[in-house]
RNA sequence: GCCUCUGUAGCUCAGUCGGUAGAGCAGAGGACUGAAAAUCCUCGUGUCGAUGGUUCGAUUCCGUCCGGAGGCA
């Protein structure tokens, strides 16, 4: 296993959406002069700005923002895309003399950079892709994975059968790269990270009180006029577009068609958004790296200082 | 006041021709390697409104009472 002689001290604050993540980044990142470097896919795309909560011009003008606000709703991103550039960006902070501050809430692309995922090259695979999605209308998801299985039975054997995306996937990345996905699995563990991360965790002792968070934010979203963006963003996009997939712009959908009245619209967005608040701390509790603060145990001077303890401890 | 309908899981409702009940939603837990704010999996005991009666046995049938909705006066 190759090991780095001189691995990139980097600091991460993960955490589910409205924890405060954002705000407590800004903060450290003027005590430690540091810049931000975002971790979160919808932030990346330009004109949603109120529905994913994007730092003010403000906030980034005091402290600089990386990986944000660079995309086209109709431009395709993914995790591979994410960390070479995040990776570049952050080698480029510290050639400044800055120090690196990971902030989001998008558990993939954190683990992916932290854990320097080796990604394989792999050229535009539309065509692939639209095929097994039309081999997969016609002939149904069990046939798919059965297809998955003569190719790749080690991986095939792990995906439930409705587990489309996956059974694709797996699929059409070893008709891209000629690797089986559970190779890939082996191999992009097989070097060991180029960072020498550690970890913040914003949580709640008691669910309802991110609940509430959550709640209260959307209302201030509307009031911050989230219905245009929305309009604007539904407007302009098709399906297919990942800004689709966005929460805080799909649920309106049904308002503008004149199907839903408005406030069922807000109370759906509410309730989205909460269940991916509860996925993402499905995702993070497993991490064993995560230093944990407890939001509604602490004050918010005391959140500061437990986490400027903590990042200094590892940048010292 | 009379008539009709209705009261079952946090919510919306099935159902039991009498043998103590189950869906959807909500909620909880989990998974996650090129779409990830996506995608997928698992989890359902509740005085069946209250109280009497019939019955070996009632949430189910009958009576009374209390909620709720509608209709007639």
């Amino acid at each position: 296993m190759e090991e780095y002689k001189n691995k990139i001290k980097i600091c991460a604050i993960v955490g589910p959406t409205a924890s405060g993540k954002s705000s407590l980044a800004i903060w450290l990142a003027k005590q430690i002069n540091a810049e931000i470097v975002s971790a979160d896919s919808m932030q990346i795309y330009k004109g949603m700005d109120i529905g994913t909560a994007k730092p003010s011009a403000e906030e980034r003008k005091a402290v600089p923002h990386h990986m944000i606000d660079f995309l086209n709703q109709d431009e395709l991103f993914s995790v591979a895309d994410y960390v070479k550039m995040a990776k570049n960006i952050i080698r480029d902070i510290v050639s400044r003399g800055k120090k690196p501050i990971l902030v989001g809430g998008t558990g993939l692309y954190v683990d992916s950079l932290l854990n320097d995922i080796q990604f394989q090259e792999q050229n535009e695979n539309f065509a692939v892709r639209k095929k097994l999605i039309d081999e997969l209308d016609k002939f149904g998801s069990q046939y798919m994975l059965e297809k998955l299985k003569e190719i790749d039975i080690e991986y095939a054997r792990t995906l439930h059968p409705n587990n489309v995306k996956r059974i694709i996937r797996g699929l059409e990345i070893y008709y891209a790269t000629g690797i089986k996905m559970s190779e890939n699995l082996k191999l992009s563990k097989s070097k060991s990270s180029c960072f020498d991360a550690c970890m913040i965790g914003l949580t709640f002792e008691n669910r309802e009180n991110l609940y509430k968070k959550i709640n209260a934010r959307v209302d201030n979203m509307m009031a911050c006029g989230l219905l245009t963006e929305a309009e604007n963003i539904i407007n302009s996009s098709v399906d297919s577009n990942t800004s689709m997939q966005a929460i805080g712009y799909k649920e309106f959908i049904g308002y503008f068609n004149g199907t839903e009245r408005l406030d069922d619209c807000v109370l759906k967005l509410k309730q989205n958004t909460r269940k991916y608040a509860k996925r993402q701390l499905t995702w993070f509790r497993r991490n064993k790296y995560i230093n944990w603060i407890y939001c509604d145990k602490l004050s918010n001077i005391e959140i500061k200082n437990r986490a400027m303890e903590i990042v200094q401890n590892h940048f010292k």
